[in-house]
Order: structure tokens, then sequence, then C-alpha cells
DNA sequence: CTAATTCCTACTATACTACCAGAAAAATAT
DNA sequence: ATATTTTTCTGGTAGTATAGTAGGAATTAG
């Protein structure tokens, strides 16, 4: 599994924050709530979002979360490889790995570079934008 | 990590046997010792290959194992497959996964639909074949 | 001061990874 | 038949990662 649940609520979290952007900081415990996800859990993602300079948090009454940037200026390899740590497909390929002592006569290793490749090239193909529903507020359709 | 040691060492351990290959049998003791993997550690793995009828065994002596189709014809992506069960990015998308009750408002699936194709088709479209050293005798190159 | 909110540290249960040990079963050579 | 070599099978284990939970300190608004 290349992702865990931490980068797939990252991204609802953003997603979320997005729909329902106003002036106002949005609160960890509605976005939560909307998607009924543990608030505590939640928490340690954001942390990592603030720290990595995606959304800012504000303290104390009336404070809360928000983006730092328009969502179309989200990008979604970003926010992965922040919760993820990288997304390299396999060890040898995250940044900051030992050189591998093989890696000269790795018959695998151009094949692990291009499923790399593919991997950033399409999440970094993606915003947080191209996830939000177009509709006219925001909300699903039912029927 | 999309891919842990054991399908990085599949890709060897095939690699490795369709460069040696004879009229005979090879053993796991020749690979474990060429590819410097715990020989107990490439019995588990390559068990699994048998059962998806991959390689093929033959005990006692002068046993051992043997691809059961030419590199060319060995994909990439159903070795992967086999030894980790899924190559899915996110849990949703695993084959045999509980369908999702939150898929009809999810924002988020279509990205990962698309990641997961990319995956598939990338790993889809490489063979052991591609893999092997194009060389008169498999040996590497040194200098 | 009080309430609301993020920030921070530490803990836990479960599962997964990457192995190891030992023996049974089968095939071959002598 | 026996010894030898090989796969096959069962059952472990130490370490790490995942997916959280608990409790409180710091900060801000009213």
């Amino acid at each position: 599994m290349l992702i865990s649940t931490k980068g797939r609520y990252a991204l609802r979290i953003l997603v979320d924050m997005a729909e329902h952007q106003t002036e106002n900081y949005i609160t960890l415990q509605e976005v939560a709530q909307r998607q009924d996800i543990s608030e505590k859990y939640l928490e340690s993602i954001v942390r990592e979002l603030v720290k990595k300079g995606i959304v800012a948090g504000q303290r104390g009454k009336g404070g809360g979360y928000r983006l730092c940037a328009p969502p179309e200026k989200i990008n979604v390899g970003d926010v992965l490889r922040t919760t993820e740590g990288s997304l390299a497909p396999v060890a040898c390929l995250s940044e900051g790995a030992a050189p591998c002592s093989r890696a000269a006569q790795c018959r695998t290793l151009d094949f692990w570079r291009g499923l790399n490749e593919v991997i950033e090239r399409y999440t970094g193909g993606f915003t947080i934008a191209d996830m939000m529903r177009k509709g006219p507020d925001g909300d699903d359709y039912i029927i």
C-alpha cells in the first residue's frame, strides 16, 4: 500500500477545508464531524500540514485552521509527500536513503526509477481544486 | 512504500534465473549466493511464485527451480501482485476490499483510481526480459 | 476569568516486515 | 536399501509502522 490513512485523510481534510472556506478559521471539530474521522487523529495529521506551511493554525477562541494558498495552488504530490515522508515505491529511491551498493549492477533499478517518475508525475499534476465538487455550493447532489 | 523487499527480491530472483537458465534446474542456494539474500527468506518468496505458476520446483537431487515461461512472457505486474497481494495505492481499490460507504461522495476516489491505473499500466508493460542484461552472456560488464 | 481552540508529549494495541529453525517429503545416485 | 540433496511445510520471533488515544500546556477572544 503506497498511501496510508494519514495521506488519504490529509487530502480529505484539505478538500473539506477548501469547500467550506470563509473569512473565518475552520475548526478541527467541524472537519472531523463532516469527514467522520477521529478529531485527535486529525490533529496529528493537520499539525504536519502546518509545519509544512500548507495550512495555518490559530489558537484560542475563534481560532482554527485555514489554507495557506488557494486550492488550485495546493499540489497533491506535495501533500502526500508531507504525510507519507516519501512517495518512492521502493526504499532505495527515497530521498536521503543510503545509496545501494548493488546499484551499478542492479537490473531492476531502471524499472523502479520509471515507476517512481510515473507516480511523481501523476500526483504532481493534481491539485486540491481538481478534487473539489464543482457544484454551486460544494454540497453533495443528493438526487 | 508500495513495494516491500519481498517484491523486490522476487524480481531479482526471476532476473537471476532468467540470466542463468540452462536445461537443468537452478537451486535456491545458487540464487541466494549470487543475489546475497538469505536462502530461507528466498524460499518463502519462491514458494509463492510456484503457487502462482510463475516458476516450477523439483525436489531431490538435481532438483531446483525453473521458469515456467520465457522471460519475455513474465509480466512484472503479475509478479508484484503475487508477492504484494495488491498494487493498489489505497486500501479501497484492492481487489476484494469492502466497498467504501463514502464512495458516492468521495472527492478523492477519481484521483486514486487514476493513480492505480498509472501504476497498473506501467508495471503491466514490463517483463523480466526487459530487465535482463543484454550482453553476450548475462554477466556484468566490469569496466 | 472563562471558554475555546491549537499545540505538544507520551502511550497503546494491532498488524506487518523480514527474517530463522527444524523437520517432513520427494527424487536421485550409489 | 541407504545416503544425499533438494523442495515443501509449519511455526516461530524481533523490530517497526499504523492508527489511533489520553491528558494537559499554551494562546486568544470575549
